[in-house]
DNA sequence: ATTCCGAAAAATTTCGAAATCATGCGTTAC
DNA sequence: GTAACGCATGATTTCGAAATTTTTCGGAAT
C-alpha cells in the first residue's frame, strides 16, 4: 500500500477532518479503496497524515452516508457491494427523483432552469475533451452530479434533496466499478440533453419517464457488466500473507 | 445546568460514544435540550462524564441524523426547529411510509403481522398506565416508534427504513414540543388500531390512505399547538447576560 | 484429529493536554 | 465621532499516548 503520505491540509473543507473525509470519499467513490476493503488505522495515518481521532471524526461522517460499514468495537471497512444493495438504491432513487423533479418543475423559476442548462453545458464539454472511461474523471463525476443536482434543486424539500445526494453517491460506487470494465455509453448524452429539454420545457410526465429510465437503464448496464465482480470476500490479502501461500 | 453527573457507562451502546449518543438522542427529542440551544463542550462533559473526542464523535452522529446543527468550526447547537422544516419532514414522510407500507404489504409474511399485532398491543397497554403526556415517556414514545417500525418492517428496502428512522426522529422532537402544552389526543388509539386493521387485513389503499392522514393530522396538531413556539431567538442567555440587562 | 482454554499480539477506543481559531473589547488613527 | 486595528479571551479542533477490547496463536485435554 503505498499511498504518499500527503500532509493533511485544509485543501478542501474548513477543518482537517472534513477535507479528510472528502478524500476518502473520492477514493470510495472511484474504487481506488475497494468494497470491502477493511481500513485500518495505522494504514489510513500513513496515507492521510492525521491522528487517530480525526481520522474516527472523518469515518464516522462516511458510516453515517452508507459508504463505510463500522461494525461495533471491530473497526471499519469500505461498505460491500451487492446486487440487493444496487436494486434497493436504485428503486429508492426512482421514488425519491420522481417526486423531487415533479416539484421542482411546479415551483422552478428562470434561475433554476438556466442552472440546469448550464450545468448540461459543462457536462458536454467534459465529455468531448476526456478520453479516459468518465467513471474514473473527477471533474466528470463532480459536473454528472452536479447536473442530476441542478434538475430538482428547485424542488423546495431540504430534507429530498439530503436523501438525493446519499443515494447518488452510493450509485457512483457502482458506477466506478462497471466503469472499470466497459467504455463509456455514448447515448447518455442524449438522454441527459432530453432529460433538460422535457424538464426546463415543463412536460412532467415525460420528464418523469425520463428520468425513471434513465436511472434503471444505469443500473441495469452496472448489473450485466459488473455482476461478477460482486459479492466476492474482500481481497484485502497483504504481500505478507500472498507470500505465505 | 444542573443534570447530575453520571459516569460514562456503556449502559446501552457497545462502545462510550454510542451510549451518549444515545442518551443525547434522548434528551434532543424528548426536547429537555431546547431546539436552538448551545452545546458547549465543558458543559456536556459535565453532564456525561466523557472526553472531547468522545463527544464529539457523539455529536457528530446526531449531525448526520439532523438533530444537531454543527456551524462550520463554531461549535454544536440543537438542531432549530420550524414550520417550514415540520412541513417538510411530513411531505417527506408521507411519500417513504406510503411506499414502504404498499410494498410491506404486497411482500409481508406471518411474522410481519405478528409483530404488528404486537407492537399495538403493547402501545396500548401502556397508554392505559400512564398519566403523563405521552410525548414525554420514554416507554410510549419507544412503542410508539416500534408500531410505526412494524408497519414497513417487511417492505424488503434497508434504504426506506433507514430514511424512514431518520425522519421519525426528526417528527419526535415536534411532538415533544407540543406534547408540552396540550394533552395527548385519545383519537390517536383509534387510528392506530384502524391502522393495523388495514395493514394485516391487506387493504392496501385504505391503509395507505390511513397513514397519510395519520401523518398528516400530527403534524397540523403540532403546528396548531406549538407553532408560536418555533423560530424563536434560541434562550440560551446565561445568568451573567441576563444580570447585565 | 479436534476442540477448548489462555496468554500474547494487534487493533480500536478513550483520554486530557496543546494548538488553533473565532469573538469581543479597548485602543488608536483618521 | 467613526472606523480600523490588534490583543486578550473563550471556545473548538487536533494530537499522540494510554487503556480497553478483539483477534490470533500455541498448547493441552478430550
Amino acid at each position: 500500500m503505498n499511498l504518499k503520505i500527503v500532509k493533511a491540509q485544509k485543501e478542501f473543507g474548513k477543518t482537517v477532518a472534513a477535507d479528510i473525509a472528502y478524500r476518502l470519499r473520492e477514493e470510495i467513490l472511484s474504487c481506488r479503496l475497494p468494497p470491502g476493503e477493511p481500513l485500518r488505522f495505522e494504514a489510513l495515518r500513513a496515507s492521510f497524515g492525521a491522528s487517530f481521532t480525526t481520522l474516527r471524526e472523518a469515518l464516522m461522517s462516511l458510516v453515517a452516508d452508507g459508504l463505510v460499514a463500522a461494525e461495533g468495537q471491530r473497526g471499519f471497512r469500505v461498505a460491500p457491494i451487492s446486487l440487493d444493495d444496487l436494486f434497493d438504491i436504485t428503486s429508492t432513487r426512482v421514488l425519491i427523483e420522481i417526486e423531487a423533479l415533479r416539484q421542482a418543475i411546479a415551483k422552478g423559476d428562470d434561475e433554476w432552469e438556466i442552472g440546469i442548462i448550464s450545468a448540461l453545458h459543462r457536462l458536454n464539454r467534459i465529455e468531448e475533451r476526456i478520453k479516459t472511461p468518465p467513471g474514473e474523471d473527477l471533474n466528470w463525476r463532480r459536473a454528472h452530479r452536479e447536473f442530476h443536482q441542478a434538475l430538482i434543486s428547485a424542488c423546495g424539500s431540504p430534507t429530498l434533496l439530503a436523501i438525493h445526494d446519499s443515494l447518488f453517491d452510493r450509485s457512483e460506487r457502482y458506477r466506478s466499478v462497471s466503469a472499470t470494465y466497459r467504455p463509456y455509453d455514448r447515448n447518455k448524452v442524449g438522454e441527459h440533453r432530453a432529460l433538460m429539454s422535457a424538464t426546463v420545457g415543463r412536460d412532467t410526465d415525460l420528464a418523469v419517464k425520463l428520468i425513471e429510465k434513465h436511472i434503471r437503464d444505469t443500473a441495469d448496464n452496472v448489473a450485466t457488466y459488473a455482476a461478477e465482480h460482486f459479492d466476492r470476500p474482500a481481497l484485502h490479502m497483504t504481500a505478507k500473507a500472498a507470500l505465505a501461500k
